[in-house]
DNA sequence: AGGACATTGTTAGCTGTGCTAACGATCTCG
DNA sequence: CGAGATCGTTAGCACAGCTAACAATGTCCT
C-alpha cells in the first residue's frame, strides 16, 4: 500500500510542477518582451556569461536543444551584439560563442527585470516558507538533472555522442 | 543587513526557479511530441476537463494568453476531436468549449505519459525530500497566483474586464 | 599518402505558439 | 432605435522547436 500512495503523490506532484512551470514562464514572458530578450536567448546567454565561451554544440546540449535551433538563437544574440562568434584555431569546424560586454550588461538587466516580479512575490514569504521554497527549488534542479541523465541514452544524444567514450 | 540578504536570496531563488521551469518544460516537450498534445493544448484541455465547459475568453484568461492565441489552441484541439465548440443560447457572442470523452481520455493519457519521466525521478526521493518538494511546489503555485493578481491591473487585462465589476 | 567515415555548424522548410490590428456579430443601455 | 462595449475570429508578423540535407573539416585505417 505504501508504494501505491507514493506513486499517487509523485504523479500529483509532477502534475503540479508541470502546471506551475507553464504558468510561471507565461508570466515572465511579458517581462522579456520589454527587453527583447526572450527566454531561450536569456537562458543561452546566461550559459556563456556564467560558464565562459562555449561551442555551439555544447550550448545546444546545455540547453537541451538541437543544433539548428541553437544556431538561430545565437544568430539573434549576435545581431543584437550580445555575443560574438569566433572560430577555433585548432579545429576549424568549431564555432566558439563569447559574450560581449554588452551581452553581460544585457543579461544582468534582463535577469533583474525578468525576475523582479517573481522576487517581489518571493519577498513576501516568511523565513520558513523561503527556506522550504529554497529546498524545493534545489531539489527540482537536481530532479531535472537526473531526468536529463536518464533520458540521454546514447541514441538520443543531440547528434553524435558528447565528449565521452566513442 | 537583513533585508539586503533577503533581497539577494530572493533574486537567486527567482533565478533558479526560472531556469528550472525552462529546462523542465523543454524536457517534457519531448514527451508531448509523441502524443501530439503540446504543452499549451494539454494545459487548456485540462482546464475544461477539470473545470467544466468555459468560454473562449475565460479560457484565454485562465491560461494567461490573448484571445487569438486561444482561438488557435482550441481549433487545434477541436480538429483532433478533443473539444467541441458550442454556442451559448442566451448570448450568441459566446463560444463555450466542452471536452469530449475522447478529450478526457487523451488528457489522462497525455498527462500520464508526460509526467512519467518526472514522476519516476520524483519517486527516487526519500520521504523528507518528497515533503520538501511538495511544500515548495505548493508555495510556488501560490506565488504565481499572487503574481497574477498583482499584475492583473485593470489596464493590463486581456481585453475588457474579467467577470467582475464593469 | 589517401580515401572512407565521423563530427560540426549551417541552410531550407515545416509546425506551433505568441502578439497586435482590424472586423463582423452581438449585446446593452440611453 | 442607435451608440458604444464585448466576444470571437481572421490576417499577418516574429520566434522557437524539429528533421533533412549539405559543405567543411578532422580522424582514422589501410
Amino acid at each position: 500500500m505504501k508504494s501505491r500512495k507514493r506513486e499517487r503523490d509523485a504523479l500529483a506532484l509532477a502534475d503540479q510542477l508541470h502546471s506551475a512551470a507553464i504558468h510561471l514562464l507565461r508570466h515572465l514572458r511579458k517581462e522579456d518582451d520589454a527587453s527583447g530578450l526572450s527566454a531561450p536567448r536569456l537562458s543561452a546567454l546566461s550559459v556563456v556569461v556564467f560558464g565562459g565561451p562555449a561551442t555551439l554544440g555544447q550550448l545546444a546540449r546545455a540547453e537541451q536543444v538541437k543544433p539548428p535551433t541553437m544556431t538561430r538563437i545565437v544568430t539573434g544574440l549576435e545581431n543584437d551584439g550580445l555575443v560574438r562568434r569566433e572560430g577555433d584555431k585548432r579545429d576549424k569546424r568549431l564555432t566558439r560563442i563569447h559574450a560581449t560586454p554588452k551581452g553581460q550588461r544585457a543579461l544582468m538587466a534582463g535577469r533583474a527585470r525578468r525576475v523582479d516580479l517573481l522576487a517581489s512575490a518571493v519577498e513576501k514569504l516568511d523565513a520558513a516558507e523561503l527556506a522550504d521554497l529554497g529546498r524545493g527549488a534545489q531539489l527540482l534542479g537536481e530532479l531535472i538533472d537526473s531526468m536529463r541523465r536518464q533520458n540521454d541514452s546514447p541514441q538520443n544524444r543531440s547528434r553524435g555522442a558528447a565528449t565521452g567514450s566513442p
